[in-house]
DNA sequence: TACAGTCTGTTCGCTAACGTACAGACATCC
DNA sequence: GGATGTCTGTACGTTAGCGAACAGACTGTA
């Protein structure tokens, strides 16, 4: 118990409960480790559990093809994964992969939602995550038709960081080509350009932040209205 | 009041209420007629009044510059503008303009919050639009990601018109290259191979669809998979 | 009837990203 | 130590869409 105390006050919206809401939600909740590419399920599953992550980060993504999809959500210690229960859905609407391996807290559906239906505090919360996940959906969908690989990739980078507790993560051309839903090629170019500005530096699958300054200078703007639009909310 | 049931049985939403939830919503609605090009309100706004369209349509968009700009939503009959209300925040996140001219129910924020305090059922059935609604955003990322204009170009029109009581509705080229994210001379070309096509006509800002089933096999497969979205939560 | 405003058609060169294919570098496992 | 698989680099021609500019057609008002 108190091991799950220590770490859920890494995740933001535990922390901005109320002691008394935190703690009944802590007593359901089970400490877990997610590991680098696990599946937590996919679009039309059930969903089992609710995730409050720690240190893990997973990505939402929609499934177009066999090699390609698109990310439109990234859930981290900011985040929970498994929000949409609030709307009396149990079906998840896309599928989660963990993207950065790590601790999360992980609550059955059934007793969360009996939890949900004590705590006020809680759908509260729940709801403005919510209501930020909608508007960050919207910056995804414009910022898809409008900006160029290397500014999304920049963002992307960026938005994993502040989710990440190293600055060094897992991931390959090939995934980042799917999560932006472009070539791989095209992630290439762009990494290699990015790297060629000592912004960051890889080596087969091992990404590693150098410069958040000057990724930001080249990021659209969609990292930062993203972080305003959570910030007034939540922050 | 017989009037206002009249058109109510028009809005899918208030037809899939029970009767007295419904009675009730109406008691405290008034109708109004929503003109072409009328803007409800702004992105950051406080939100008056929620909108149950009988007749007419609404647009949501996400302005980027001055000329260029994203549909990221389409409100008719089927549904209600301003459902976010139900996160309990009063501030909108898109532009809402009146796309297609007519009748809605229109309702007092106050009124409607405590009227959604008293019926559950209207709860349970704005959740059920919310997370369509999210599905639908997050289709429309991955096809502005992935699909080309003319048929996105379809699938728009294809939208508009199960929104629409008529076969023509009023949209220039240019406010469709807003909606679509595109140049307008993209949107007059896509158009004009259309028209070829034999699957729509237009005039000056009047466009008219002459062959549903040939746009629909023209438009990308986003237009099924939403109607499919809508239709096993709300159909 | 002339004029101003709006809407559509067409043209120009340009570029980001596409699909495909292959080569080299590195890692792991027998 | 050789073989196999994974990851990154590079090259090819192709294309959808871009920005900018101008012409013609229609509409409503003076």
């Amino acid at each position: 118990m108190l091991t799950n105390q220590a770490v859920s006050s890494v995740n933001h919206l535990l922390t901005i409960l109320p002691d008394v809401d935190r703690e009944r939600l802590i007593a359901i909740s089970e400490p877990v480790e997610l590991s680098f590419a696990e599946v937590l399920y996919s679009a039309g599953d059930a969903i089992p559990h609710v995730y409050f992550p720690t240190g893990a980060f997973i990505s939402l993504l929609t499934p177009v093809s066999a090699d390609t999809g698109l990310e439109v959500g990234l859930v981290g210690r900011e985040g929970v994964l498994g929000v949409t229960l609030m709307l009396g859905i149990a079906i998840a609407p896309f599928q989660a992969r963990v993207q950065g391996a790590g601790a999360a807290l992980r609550i059955n559906t059934a007793l969360f939602l009996h939890e949900l239906d004590q705590s006020l505090a809680l759908r509260q919360v729940l709801k403005r995550y919510l209501y930020v996940s909608m508007r960050q959906l919207a910056q995804s969908a414009t910022c898809n038709r409008f900006h160029l690989v290397a500014a999304r990739l920049a963002r992307w980078l960026l938005m994993t960081h502040d989710r990440s507790d190293t600055d060094t993560f897992h991931v390959t051309h090939v995934f980042l080509a799917y999560i932006l839903g472009v070539r791989r090629v095209g992630i290439t170019k762009a990494a290699h350009s990015l790297q060629q500005q000592k912004l960051i530096s890889y080596r087969r699958g091992d990404i590693t932040i150098l410069d958040r300054t000057g990724l930001k200078a080249l990021a659209c703007t969609c990292y930062q209205i993203d972080l305003e639009t959570y910030r007034s909310n939540l922050g």
